[in-house]
DNA sequence: GTAGCCTTGACG
DNA sequence: CGTCAAGGCTAC
């Protein structure tokens, strides 16, 4: 308690800027960037301005190099995700636009975040339901996965500050790319407020009882997977089933009304999220919890979209990692971006980054079954009814899924942080893709009888 | 052209 | 009425 107290600063504001490292000033055009990376970003958009890059298109972009070259410049305040639809066209100054909540939503999610990982890092006494006596552990850093280890690119960017500001400044290897390219904030001076109180410590909340049913005790002396885990992974989707359902509705699409034409690879994979979809919203149905859930939370199309990207990335991970072929329904990623537009390319390169970095994780089925049940209870959602209950479901599950990383792994608290970094970046990328299909779909360029469509159009109506 | 500081104005 | 993310201004 009195660590905490420590903590004094505001925690965004010692982020560093995702494209230059240099100090950020506060969000600008969908995230949080330093003054100079916000000025050329609307400078360049207004002006409609093109650049040249006289190398190789692959420039370094730091606080000294910045002004060097403004086409990789530009080119990486793209890719780390800012937005062109935020410069106004209208030149309107002041007001706020339609992304304030999404800063909402990612300042809340910082601050859960880091909290959470301060409550599970320096609890020394974990409750009998996060950590059962058998495999209780040091929770301090144990350097666990070092920066150097994954490739910067694999990082959300503003999760790569979250995760070089956790560590301890001594354990960072000085001559890690991360060093060399930013100075990292001093660890002891973080302030702690969490707009979340509940997600501060991970304990069985009071709320959980109500619901719970007993379902959340300890695993059984000597188990050494926790009993919620086991419960994720029986209500997992029937993979095979998927793929031949998925493959037999390919094949009738293509020997239906559109025989005569080939279908674009857009269509394709339109299609084969649409019917993912139906299967994770059957299995966000019949999952364990279903029968405490009001129907608005497992047919929410926000989060059932980010489960169905996520399914995607954990699949391209996993066939990363043992060059398994999953017939018809894998997607080569890359083959696609050749073909694509700036903006998927965009999206495509994000994800190929997370799946690299879900790869060189190996994140296995138990820890990805927990992922979607924390994107199911989302609390950050606020639309939903049952927020108690999200919540304290959200904090169950994050609970699980350290405890199970304390049985499994070594590096359990860098583990447990990255997990979390990557289901915020799974988060990020889902709304953008959103974003895209919606665009695509006001451009009347996805096949219709689309459910993916329909719940998009739903919730933004 | 860059970047630090200033002004504006919708939103809570 | 304060906040803060837009655009604007200007010295360098």
């Amino acid at each position: 308690m009195t660590f905490l107290m420590e903590y004094r600063h505001n925690v965004d504001l010692e982020e560093l800027c995702p494209v230059c490292g240099d100090k950020v000033s506060g969000y600008h055009y969908g995230l949080l960037t330093c003054e100079s990376c916000k000025g050329f970003f609307k400078r360049t958009v207004q002006n409609n301005k093109k650049y040249i890059c006289a190398e190789k298109q692959e420039c370094r972009v730091d606080k000294a190099q910045r002004k060097r070259c403004p086409f990789c410049r530009f080119q990486k305040c793209l890719h780390v995700g800012m937005r062109l639809e935020a410069v106004r066209a209208d030149r309107m100054r002041g007001g706020r636009n339609k992304f304030g909540p999404m800063y909402k939503r990612d300042r809340a999610l910082k601050q859960q975040r880091k909290a959470l990982i301060h409550a599970s890092a320096f609890r020394k006494e974990s409750s009998p339901l996060l950590v059962s006596s058998t495999h209780q552990r040091d929770y301090t850093f144990s350097g666990g996965f070092q920066p150097d280890t994954i490739p910067q690119s694999a990082v959300l960017p503003t999760a790569q500050n979250d995760i070089i500001s956790h560590q301890h400044p001594s354990l960072l290897p000085s001559n890690s790319p991360g060093a060399t390219l930013y100075q990292y904030p001093s660890f002891s001076n973080w302030t702690v407020k969490s707009e979340h109180p509940n997600n501060c410590a991970i304990s069985s909340g009071s709320a959980a009882g109500i619901y719970s049913d007993n379902l959340f005790s300890s695993p059984p002396q000597g188990s050494r997977m926790p009993r919620l885990v086991m419960e994720f992974l029986r209500c997992d989707p029937d993979e095979i089933q998927l793929q031949s359902k998925t493959t037999a509705r390919l094949k009738q699409e293509h020997s239906g009304s559109n025989k005569h034409r080939n279908p674009s690879t857009f269509s394709i994979m339109c299609l084969m999220a649409d019917q993912t979809l139906f299967f994770i919203v059957e299995w966000a149905r019949t999952s364990i919890f279903f029968k405490q859930l009001k129907v608005s939370i497992w047919f929410n199309p926000h989060k059932n979209n980010h489960i169905l990207i996520g399914r995607i990335m954990y699949k391209q991970s996993q066939h990363i990692l043992d060059s398994h072929m999953y017939s018809l329904v894998q997607v080569e990623l890359s083959d696609i971006s050749s073909l694509a537009g700036p903006t998927l390319a965009s999206l495509i390169q994000r994800g190929k980054d997370l799946v690299e970095k879900l790869s060189v994780l190996k994140v296995d089925r138990q820890e990805f079954a927990c992922i979607k049940f924390l994107i199911l209870f989302n609390p950050d959602v606020k639309e939903l009814e049952d927020q108690g209950f999200i919540e304290s479901m959200q904090e169950q599950v994050e609970g699980t899924l350290l405890e199970y990383i304390l049985s499994t792994s070594s590096q359990h608290f860098g583990r447990f942080a990255h997990l979390l970094l990557c289901r915020s970046e799974l988060r990020t990328l889902s709304s953008l893709a959103e974003d895209y299909l919606y665009f695509r779909h006001l451009s009347a360029e996805v096949p219709c009888n689309n459910l993916l469509i329909e719940m998009l159009c739903a919730k933004r109506s």
